[in-house]
DNA sequence: CGTAGTCACATACTACAGTCACTCAATAAT
DNA sequence: ATTATTGAGTGACTGTAGTATGTGACTACG
């Protein structure tokens, strides 16, 4: 199984090289700037071979996009343990916010959200995947304030994650079309605030 | 400035044809599934002229979005005056869900809210306008809110029209990326009830 | 070994959105 | 009436994502 013959070694590189060189040809130049060819060649493959190894131009980027989880299993620890769960949540999508701002970049989660909207039916996108890594942090500070009473009891751990998690996306679609008018990081937390606000247990 | 040449009034039988057969063939096929030479084609013009009435294909569909405020000024009546703020406005996203569900339906607001997304630096999307209708409806009714302290006093009339708004457009987006899972008049209720209870002036 | 099959990659292609230089009839200007 | 201008409409063209088919080196297996 981890025997990998010679010839699986040179792809594997081959569509490793793609995707290094195409992230940073959408870097440079943006994402619609940047052809499935002239990754290629830059490689030194065919247009073919791309598409061997990618199902299309936006899996590239969803790639990476899974590194993000990385980032943000790091990014907990320095989140205090001591904190009620609406601060932690508040805190862990600041964190998230500057990293998705000043790291990836607009144009890069620009992309993400495009994606996602032009799938067809079938194949399911890595934003709606409840599997994911973001999904099951923010569930987990929810359960957390579902056990100790700060949450509404109408709702149950799953449908207050998807409010909350809504709430982020809703932001970050919010701060790529409204353009250089919205930072994410201050409008996540006025929208987070708000509706952490709104499912805060009313006997409180 | 009224009086139409029959040139221009030619023209306008054009543009007119092109939206209607355009809206109807994609409405029978998808957006995906209807290319611009075959509404071109279906009104006996050429794709040239296609272009001369409309920037890009996302806005025959424009045109048409543009008669939802319509929609939307004739449903205000039929939301009684006396009802909360708040009432007001759950009161009005239940009716407008409901048109976007049961009348244009999920393919129309899909192409929309990737429209959006496709834009260039420059032009402005319909939905980030803040004079068309919709924001107009949702202002008036928070306006009403703060001057009768309903909401709290620390964020302005804009701001939380802003938030109550993002609330609509991350469940549209919602609605979109988690396909069938998802009735939007249930998701909007239970994502606005959450939202405008955290903008309730805590001294109530 | 030898041979059948696989798979990484190449090449030529299709499909389609959008562009551009042009035409020609309708209109405006003199 | 003659000429100049406009602008609706044309159709060939470009650019690019994605596909269909081929090919030859490598691999697996008798």
């Amino acid at each position: 199984m981890t025997e990998l013959t010679p010839r699986q070694l040179k792809a594997q590189e081959t569509k490793k090289n793609l995707l290094e060189k195409g992230l940073e040809l959408f870097h440079e130049r943006g994402f619609d700037n940047v052809t499935v060819e002239s990754i290629a060649k830059a490689c030194n493959v065919s247009k073919g071979a791309f598409y061997v190894h990618f199902t299309s131009k936006y899996d590239v980027f969803l790639e990476k996009f899974k590194d993000i989880d990385e980032f943000y299993l790091s990014f907990i620890p320095s989140i205090p343990d001591d904190l009620k769960a609406s601060e932690k949540i508040l805190l862990f999508y600041k964190g998230q916010m500057t990293y998705l701002r000043d790291v990836l970049g607009k144009d890069f989660i620009h992309t993400i959200y495009t994606s996602a909207l032009a799938l067809t039916i079938d194949d399911d996108h890595y934003l709606t995947d409840q599997n994911r890594q973001l999904y099951q942090i923010i569930r987990s500070y929810v359960e957390e304030g579902v056990e100790r009473k700060e949450f509404k009891r109408e709702l149950s751990v799953d449908e207050i994650s998807m409010l909350v998690t809504r709430c982020m996306r809703g932001t970050i679609y919010d701060w790529i079309i409204f353009r250089e008018r919205l930072d994410p990081v201050v409008e996540i937390h006025s929208m987070t605030s708000v509706v952490l606000d709104g499912l805060k247990c009313d006997s409180e």
